[in-house]
DNA sequence: ATATATAGGCACCTTATGGATAGTGAAGAC
DNA sequence: GTCTTCACTATCCATAAGGTGCCTATATAT
């Protein structure tokens, strides 16, 4: 084991034009993360993702689920009724993914103070350079 | 547990005001993954990551460094020397982290292959619809 | 004397993305 | 009629991401 960090099998997300790259920018996004963590537990509607995911506008909602649908990790089903009824699940790539992302997500809950002491820290540090 | 996927201790990642919110929004960067992994190791120099994330431009490099060390997952050693020589390094905190970037990593690497194919699939309906 | 390497900073510009706002259609409540 | 719900779509605008080029300092090599 020479410097092998590498893949197994020739994939490398450090070279710009390997897929896996192509896939780590996909998940690099707040609004990913947070959509596959909140379809763990089940499947749920357009409204029930919007009024979970505080912030999260309409055509931000779509657009994540449009690409974690593209890519194979959400399944979408249409229940051709008036008023629409469209529901979203994880499909097992998808499953299997979103234990990694919440554990990120707990990460980032676990670690939020220290993370927000240090950035205290840092501006504090900053202000002192003005200061002088 | 009724619906406990939440946090210990009152942080919410989904609540946009929460601090972890903020701390996800901050993973949620292709090149944070990426610096952060070839960290993993150890201790590298500017020249070493830039070489390393092939398409990085030094202004990227420099603004994803800065906010690393802001948040205190990453060490900056300057040494006073001519030509100039700096070394960055994981602080603990980030070294923890690593641990499961390289997760996300390793399964961007893993799951290329699917998701490209998923991806093909996708842009092949999209064309018949086209077609039609 | 000239060039190179190093780790940036700084200013400028283009493009991509995020986010806000408004609109659509059809059923049902009032 | 008018209003609401639902799951969108379309459009615009402000911000951010990202790219390019030029600047710094000096020891070392040519």
């Amino acid at each position: 084991m020479d410097s092998e960090d590498d893949s197994p099998l020739g994939y490398d997300a450090f070279r710009r034009t390997c897929p896996s790259h192509t896939v780590l920018e996909m998940l690099a996004s707040k609004w990913v993360y947070l959509t596959v963590c909140a379809l763990r537990r089940g499947r749920l509607r357009n409204g029930e993702l919007a009024r979970k995911m505080e912030g999260i506008t309409p055509k931000m909602l779509t657009q994540t689920l449009r690409v974690l649908e593209r890519d194979g990790l959400v399944r979408r089903e249409v229940f051709p009724v008036i008023p629409p009824r469209v529901e979203y699940e994880l499909t097992e790539l998808g499953q299997n993914l979103a234990g990694l992302l919440s554990q990120i997500r707990s990460w980032a809950e676990e670690h939020a103070p220290e993370i927000k002491e240090a950035r205290g820290r840092a501006s504090a540090d900053h202000d002192e350079m003005a200061a002088s």
